[in-house]
DNA sequence: GGTGTGATCGTA
DNA sequence: ACGATCACACCA
């Protein structure tokens, strides 16, 4: 996989500008013993910050969620439901002085590259489009856990690359998955690939 | 293809 | 308690 990988300035903006542009940009993990993982972006979500009930920022700043407090462009990893890690790219609210804590959910991505190693820390996955497919199952394919969270994605073992595959100029869209209706999350803040095979299988009901 | 449910722990 | 989830059991 050959590509540059995105500057500081890529990341400083609004999530919800940020989250389709990362569509079909290609995230690696030069991991220590499995070598290069690779994967293609897939599906995203927005979260916005202070401003949005669903953000792990929204009650602020907690040690937990201290990576997204911080510049864009780095990587906040959480876990939940007791045993998954969930990955999130920082941007950077529009119009704010300080800057807000928003961030983009990685969901799901297309294997690319250590599709083997992947096979192996995925061995419940029957399908290769299985092994990527969900923001848990993305975490665990690539080997990222909680000593990843804070990494910079400019620089670190863990990055982003821009390889020429444009964003989709029509993504697929709908409201996020996951949240408890009555909790404001009437937004339509979910993106992915048209036709992907690892989108994740919670799609919108009914025509949107 | 779809729905229902248990697992398991950090945070509120 | 409950969650930005997953796998498996079942039904179709």
């Amino acid at each position: 996989v050959r590509g540059r990988t995105l500057a500081r300035s890529f990341y400083r903006r609004d999530s919800r500008a940020l989250a389709p542009a990362l569509l079909n940009k290609v995230l690696v993990h030069e991991h220590p013993v499995d070598g290069r993982l690779a994967v293609r972006i897939v599906e995203v979500e927005a979260y916005a910050g202070s401003r949005d009930p669903a953000s792990h920022a929204y009650r602020g700043e907690t040690p937990r969620n201290r990576t997204m407090f911080g510049p864009p462009g780095h990587l906040y990893v959480y876990f939940t439901y007791g045993m998954h890690f969930c990955m999130n790219v920082v941007g950077e609210e529009a119009g704010s002085v300080r800057g807000d804590a928003s961030a983009v959910l990685l969901r799901a991505g297309a294997p690319l590259v250590g599709m083997d190693a992947m096979r192996a820390r995925r061995a419940a996955a029957r399908r290769d489009r299985d092994l990527a497919s969900g923001p848990g199952r993305l975490a665990e394919a690539l080997g990222i856990a909680r000593a990843h969270d804070g990494l910079d994605l400019t620089r670190g073992p863990v990055r982003l690359l821009d390889d020429g595959v444009a964003p989709p100029s029509r993504p697929g869209r709908s409201t996020r998955v996951g949240l408890r209706p009555g909790r404001g999350d009437t937004q339509r803040w979910r993106w992915w690939v048209p036709g992907d095979d690892n989108v994740s299988r919670a799609k919108p009901s009914g025509p949107g």
